[in-house]
DNA sequence: GAATCGAATTGAAACAATTCATTTTCGGTA
DNA sequence: TACCGAAAATGAATTGTTTCAATTCGATTC
């Protein structure tokens, strides 16, 4: 493997000389400067991250541990947060969870080896042990799509119990009054926070209208279709569902579908995130619309302003994004 | 930051133990051991990555490279990959070429910088050029859903021509004889081999069936849509569309819906990858189901095969794995 | 009591870059 | 000719680990 002594040798120079000519190109005169690069091109040179990184006591990647990878709307997280990233020179490491908490232990100690600089986490562990772990290695992070306890990071998420409300006020707006709400359990914060604000929206709206919670395993299509069957033989049976995001949405729908029960006549359909998916449906969905790929970008940037060179002047932030309700078919009888 | 030394020093001894400790747990005195582990407690102790890395002149990771995160199949792919890497104690790292040579030859740049123990890469670049590289500095690569020239490396792929004539196969089978393929260019190897092997079916049966081609920009939903538009306005109008992969059809199939044209009976439509969201469409797709997990982790195994103990013994392998028609409402009149 | 052996431990070398205090070079000036 | 200053180039030190030849230390054998 060629290493920069070798490219030194080749050129007749020292090996400062060809760091300098990678790194200051302006501190090398230029007949040097074409005759180093014109070795580094002969030999096929290419620099070893490691040793930089040794030397730098911090590599050039920033870390990004999502929930769950089959779900479209951390893809658009990820992307948001690889342009950033990708902007400001760093590599992004892209890893899954998979909503595990020993999963994410064992990627977040992996991150801690690679001496990352720094991770973008949306947590399993809601206990924040895992990234307590993490101020005391000073390893930066930023906390996505969950908010965290005020000081002890930085964190951006969107304001779930608003989106809940959002959700929930529309169908009482259309005349709903036996609803239901899928989602996984209580324990999940984002599952918990948009029922408080959907439940926060009937108190105040004084109606009494029922809210009935269906608990689900997972959050994907296969636990929607289960969640669909089980909304039907319920009684009485809703006339509305609000699910807590679209995979189990699109379960629910087939499952209605399945049953040749009319979406939006006799079930109404709201799901949360609108990913791609949930607007190309059989009934378009009617979603909540997180911003997915606003919050990957403002995740990076804040890790990249924590990590930067004006690093001391940073004080942890909280950003709270706004989600917004997108009404389709699967809502509203025409 | 604590580094072996200070562990050593800790423990009362050498840095070379300590690093037995860690490495080779057996040839240290058990009462040795346990004063060595606890020091590491004590210290919130984490070994550098980069500096294991330097000395063994590789990294533990592995790069995947694939051409579109917003596709579920390749999520799947990558979640292959993934279980068979985490297996063998390796990380991945997981990026996103969104079909862009450059983006391409940008991440590969920075794998061969991060010394990464080999690349999963489905190809953008036709030529191999990128790929080239890699053979010039010793980086072993598995090409991943596209077959690679005999000789030149490892590759795991399914066999899109067999793909394409099991669509068609279907299709004319229904008694269609007015078809239209959509897909991208036909630059794409993907979009080619699925297109070579309807043809043939078409020969064989030595029938008088049309199969016209439609060409969109990019692989999408989106794009789907415009093809259905674009297949609204066809004279005479296909009877039958086979699309090269999923999103294209769900596209496809919400323009129809939206125009009021019923699937399958005035129009019947095929899919390709047979990605989750086919079969929770508004009509069920049928699609020509590809092995995405198994094909990440046969690429992962050849991967760690290659740059394993027994590397010597590898010889470059070529796996051509086979596609299987999942019929679903879409192509079948009840 | 010396020789031998094996297990446990040691410590220096090597890995490939960056950095920075020195040194060299060279044109211009006195 | 000697000297000065700026620009360019140098090379040793540093980073944190692994590896391995060498050393130490008891216990066993003769």
């Amino acid at each position: 493997m060629v290493g920069i002594k070798d490219v030194a040798r080749a050129a007749g120079v020292s090996v400062g000389t060809v760091s300098n000519v990678i790194n200051r190109p302006d501190m090398v005169a230029e007949e040097t400067r074409d005759r180093v690069r014109s070795a580094i091109r002969r030999l096929g040179y290419v620099r070893s991250e490691s040793a930089r990184q040794l030397r730098a006591g911090r590599s050039r990647i920033i870390a990004l541990l999502v929930l769950d990878m089959a779900n479209p709307f951390f893809v658009d997280v990820a992307t948001g947060a690889e342009r950033a990233a990708r902007e400001a020179g760093l590599g992004v490491m892209l890893c899954n969870s998979a909503q595990s908490a020993a999963e994410e232990a064992d990627y977040l100690s992996l991150f801690a080896e690679q001496r990352v600089r720094g991770v973008l986490v949306t947590p399993v562990d809601e206990s924040g042990r895992n990234l307590a772990d993490f101020d005391r290695h000073g390893i930066a992070y930023v906390s996505v799509d969950r908010a965290v306890p005020s000081g002890t990071g930085c964190s951006v998420s969107v304001d779930d119990v608003r989106g809940g409300g959002l959700a929930v006020r529309h169908l009482l707006d259309q005349g709903h009054r036996e609803m239901a709400y899928v989602s996984g359990s209580m324990a999940l914060t984002q599952c918990r926070d948009r029922y408080t604000g959907a439940l926060g929206v009937l108190a105040e709206a004084g109606t009494d209208a029922q809210l009935r919670h269906v608990e689900v395993e997972r959050l994907d299509v296969a636990a929607g279709r289960d969640a669909g069957a089980r909304l039907l033989g319920m009684s009485p049976r809703p006339t509305a569902v609000f699910c807590a995001n679209d995979l189990l949405a699109l379960g629910v729908l087939q499952a209605l579908y399945g049953a040749g029960v009319a979406v939006p006549d006799e079930m109404a359909l709201v799901g949360y995130d609108d990913i791609e998916f949930a607007a190309a449906a059989a009934v378009p969905l009617t979603s909540v619309r997180q911003p997915a790929y606003r919050m990957g970008r403002a995740a990076a940037d804040l890790l990249i302003e924590e990590t930067g060179d004006a690093a001391a002047e940073h004080a942890h932030r909280r950003i709270v994004l706004q989600p917004e309700l997108v009404v389709r078919d699967s809502s509203m009888s025409t």
